[in-house]
DNA sequence: ATAGTCACCTGAGCGC
DNA sequence: TGCGCTCAGGTGACTA
């Protein structure tokens, strides 16, 4: 049940959806798929989105915006207030979906390699923090994660993706593989109005290196954190400790 | 094809 | 207390 559909994209919601069963849940990059026989959400959360499972009773909040209805009285509730997040439909095999289709792979898997990012980056002049957040290479970096990755990894944001050796690739795979592994393990992160689905805040902002840390001490060496911006987006890096 | 920018949206935070 | 401004973020669309 649709109460506003202005999300990302205008919620549609096929009339074949009624009846069926949820059988699973499973994700894809940020994109989360609740599978119905012969039909499947595909739900992004955006920045702000929350999923919560509660009574049909319980009264509308503000920016409660779509509800799955299920058995009894229980309700899947979307709450969004800055409509980033989408939910679509597909009832084809999701793979072939276009938001879905040309997405690189998961950073957690065997998919995901230093040797393809290295590959993928030749004579790319693109800043190397742009490239990790292209989701065409790896999904799952956002801005924050690929600030810290790249500090773990000793590699400045804005040097060229095409001229990082495979070798500085090869750091910059288990930097992004530790820094999510970590933060996951930990809730995320929360920043300003962000908390995670039990209402809690994350735990990773407290093992930060860089992010939201400009013009404090690098914990590693003490020099001063030097923030810029890229791709309009805040970039902090170690002008000792990132070469 | 690649790279850079824009837009969407709301609430927090801040200066006055 | 209130007003107005800036910023934050994911990612597709658009421009050059």
């Amino acid at each position: 049940m649709v109460r506003d559909p202005r999300l990302r994209w205008p919620v549609v919601v096929p009339d074949e959806l009624s009846g069926l069963r949820l059988s699973s849940v499973d994700r894809r990059a940020k994109y989360l798929l609740l599978r119905f026989p012969g039909m499947t959400a595909i739900v992004h959360l955006g920045m702000s989105g929350r999923l919560r499972v509660v009574s049909e009773n319980l009264p509308v909040g503000k920016h409660d915006h779509v509800d799955f209805r299920f058995e009894g009285d229980r309700v899947l509730r979307l709450n969004d207030p800055r409509r980033f997040g989408s939910i679509h439909f597909s009832d084809d095999p999701v793979e072939a979906h276009w938001l879905i289709k040309n997405l690189g792979p998961e950073p957690l898997s065997r998919d995901f390699s230093g040797e393809q990012m290295h590959r993928l980056s030749r004579r790319r002049h693109q800043a190397v923090k742009m490239f990790i957040m292209n989701a065409q290479v790896v999904v799952g970096v956002g801005n924050i994660y690929a600030n810290e990755a790249l500090y773990r990894a000793g590699i400045r944001p804005r040097n060229a993706a095409g001229r990082v050796s495979k070798a500085r690739y090869l750091e910059l795979e288990s930097a992004i593989r530790s820094t999510l592994s970590e933060a996951i393990e930990m809730g995320g992160t929360t920043l300003r109005d962000y908390f995670g689905s039990e209402g809690k805040p994350g735990y990773f902002r407290q093992k930060l290196f860089v992010y939201g840390r400009e013009g404090e001490e690098c914990r590693r060496c003490s020099t001063e954190l030097k923030g810029i911006r890229l791709g309009q987006r805040a970039t902090v890096y170690c002008p000792t400790c990132q070469h």
